[in-house]
DNA sequence: TAGATTGTTAATCGATTAACAATC
DNA sequence: TAGATTGTTAATCGATTAACAATC
């Protein structure tokens, strides 16, 4: 299995690479890419091993070659559909972000226990109930969710996305959600960012 | 220098604790504490002992106690000032988000280079003019800024930031940020998160 | 060819784990 | 006291770094 933190890098190399090859550049070397993920040239080198695509000497990586690899172990080609739970501001915001459509993944359907909510199409996406939810990820055999719903409500959501089949969740709530071992949460915390940024900048003089 | 990986996790016993407070609990163990951060008990103790601050054997860590050590690390109860730049769905959820005043960070003011959101109150944060940056960051002595501007205007707008005295970024926009060592750059990456999610779920079945 | 990259191997470093004595 | 925690130390593990031969 590969580890998280390669997986983290990989999608990262992705979205520099396919920069570089819109700006018309053919080949990269380990360290351009390492720059762009705080790591090495070693640990790049290692991360690309695991795609089974090596580099050649003197000549780095072939762009073009590199993406489809990656795009490969994402399997990019596929339309992943996912589910938001909680159109609050955050869920709004994310709602928007990924809209665009730029990226494979689709947000199918947001849900909200609100019920003046449910119905309406709000950025663009239709809001539903959260008594839909059931019939529309078993419908459309979505395995992954957002929540960003308050901290309160987190872990009795989780409980119900896990009970019908999510098995990824993007976690925004403050809370350290509590699932079975094969579910995997990805928690974005931004009040501990936050903290993190403040505690290192705070007291530093231009 | 604490490490960035503690004080990460100082900030999460941080927000348990007050729950646990709030819940009326006096101790907690050190593993209770290593559940809420996906670590160990080990790790736990380590990180306290950091804070000059022991537990005592059976008693383990006093709630109380705890959080005025954690308090003192953070010096959160010093009102610290923070700047958001950018006001799009991203920008203005987070005015949200920090707008409830639980915590001891403020938004005191918030820019973007669209100049019609100049001089407008959006989600109770007043809104200026890119030009008006170096007198607000100035006069109020800011060191830290949210920037949730598109991946384009990222990097010229981190160099204004820095220009004028801001020392630790918290970076939403998926780009790495060329800037000094001495200033410290958070990335919340959410796209790359959301990709971690998939890889890690799809394909499993329930 | 010389130079700069590559993958590979060995050495180092740091973090985690395990074992234990001390304490309430 | 017995039991469960604590801090401390030594052992282990894994990841990073450094050195090197191979390649275009």
């Amino acid at each position: 299995m590969t580890p998280e933190k390669t997986v983290a890098r990989l999608s990262l190399y992705r979205r520099f690479l396919k920069i570089a090859k819109e700006d018309g550049v053919d080949n990269v070397y380990s360290h351009q890419l390492a720059e762009m993920v705080r790591s090495t040239p070693a640990q790049v080198r290692r991360d690309l091993m695991i795609l089974g695509y090596n580099g050649s000497p003197q000549k780095g990586y072939d762009v073009a070659e590199l993406i489809k690899h990656i795009d490969t172990f994402f399997n990019t080609e596929k339309i992943i559909d996912v589910i938001l739970v909680g159109v609050g501001n955050i869920g709004r915001a994310l709602l928007s972000y990924f809209r665009d459509g730029k990226s494979h993944i689709k947000i199918i359907a947001s849900f909200d226990k609100d019920e003046t909510k449910a119905g309406r199409v709000i950025n663009n996406s239709r809001c539903y109930a959260m008594d839909d939810l059931k019939n529309i990820v078993a419908e459309n055999n979505v395995k992954t969710a957002i929540l960003s719903v308050p901290a309160t409500d987190a872990q009795s959501i989780a409980d119900i996305l896990v009970e019908n089949g999510i098995r990824g969740i993007l976690n925004f709530a403050p809370t350290r959600l509590k699932v079975p071992s094969d579910v995997f949460v990805e928690d974005v915390d931004i009040t501990m960012n936050m903290e993190k940024v403040i505690y290192f900048s705070a007291g530093k003089k231009k």
